[in-house]
DNA sequence: TACCAATAGTTTGCACGCAAACTGTTAGCC
DNA sequence: GGCTAACAGTTTGCGTGCAAACTATTGGTA
């Protein structure tokens, strides 16, 4: 082992492999864990940003794209054509303001509201599934939160 | 309130609630380090995931695309145009493994071998990035590793 | 040896996710 | 009132991510 100009090569082997143990770790555990929600979702004809849309409405319905952008963080531009698809399956409509023609107001409709017993049923299954506590699950979560609120701009 | 044969609704307000805390979080959390990596990478020509074979292949440089698949929880169909599109930039080959002809020997170029100097600056720049200490990013990981774990099929 | 199931990759189709360009509406300012 | 910048959504282009169908190769087995 000797002083180098650069970091020895342990060291970099280390940096590495943390380093893929955090970002790498957070994009398999995301998407291993929306996986399991595909079978659960599938029956309602949605996908997993669709749901996230869908919880957002059902609580408070009209809601802008900007509301929506903010709320799930998420791209205009992704949900644009994902609200498109939700009021072709018939759980949402999509009309201008009329006080503000540029904004749209997405709003549930009855079929979407109905929606929500079934969505009641999907976080116990998620939750039975992962067999994880609370109490674990809650530390996950206020880990994450650190880290988004880390990562904010 | 009063006793129902379905969950009250404050009830079923936190179920959902909770839900979108764990989910929803870990895709937001997710996205946005990612979004992170991707000024540092793009000086190098490289996406994340991309980002994640070359992490993969600096560990052990002949992988074929079943081993990537393993490593990194990919798809083989998501995996195949990735590694096209790193040929096509000159980190790595393709050729078959002529032991046996169905398997792909993915293989680090000169080019993509020199790469990984420039890589050995990024997760330090995280790092600082997100002002994290190593200690909390190691607890959100093991976190991670149990989520992974429960996840699994 | 000839068949046949398993295996490794590739391709196709669809849905994000994001950046950048574009359209229509509103609001500020002269 | 009329010009202009800001704003809200939409569209386009590219790169994942995944399921399902497809191709080529291999290995077991009758």
């Amino acid at each position: 082992m000797t002083a180098t100009s650069r970091p020895d090569a342990a060291a970099a082997d280390d940096l590495l492999a943390l380093d893929r143990q955090v970002c790498f770790a957070l994009a398999v555990a995301s998407r291993s864990v929306i996986a399991l929600y595909r079978p659960l979702l599938e029956p309602m004809g949605i996908t997993h940003p669709q749901y996230l849309v869908m919880l957002a409405l059902w609580e408070g319905s009209p809601l802008s794209v900007k509301q929506l952008s903010g709320l799930l963080q998420l791209d205009p531009g992704t949900l644009s054509p994902l609200l498109k698809r939700l009021e072709a399956i018939g759980y949402v409509t999509r009309r201008r303001d009329p006080r503000d023609e540029r904004a749209l107001a997405v709003e549930l409709t009855e079929e979407g509201r109905e929606l929500r017993e079934q969505a009641l049923l999907v976080p116990p299954a998620i939750m039975a599934r992962l067999g994880m506590s609370a109490e674990e699950l809650q530390a996950l979560h206020r880990s994450l939160t650190r880290v988004i609120a880390a990562a904010a701009p």
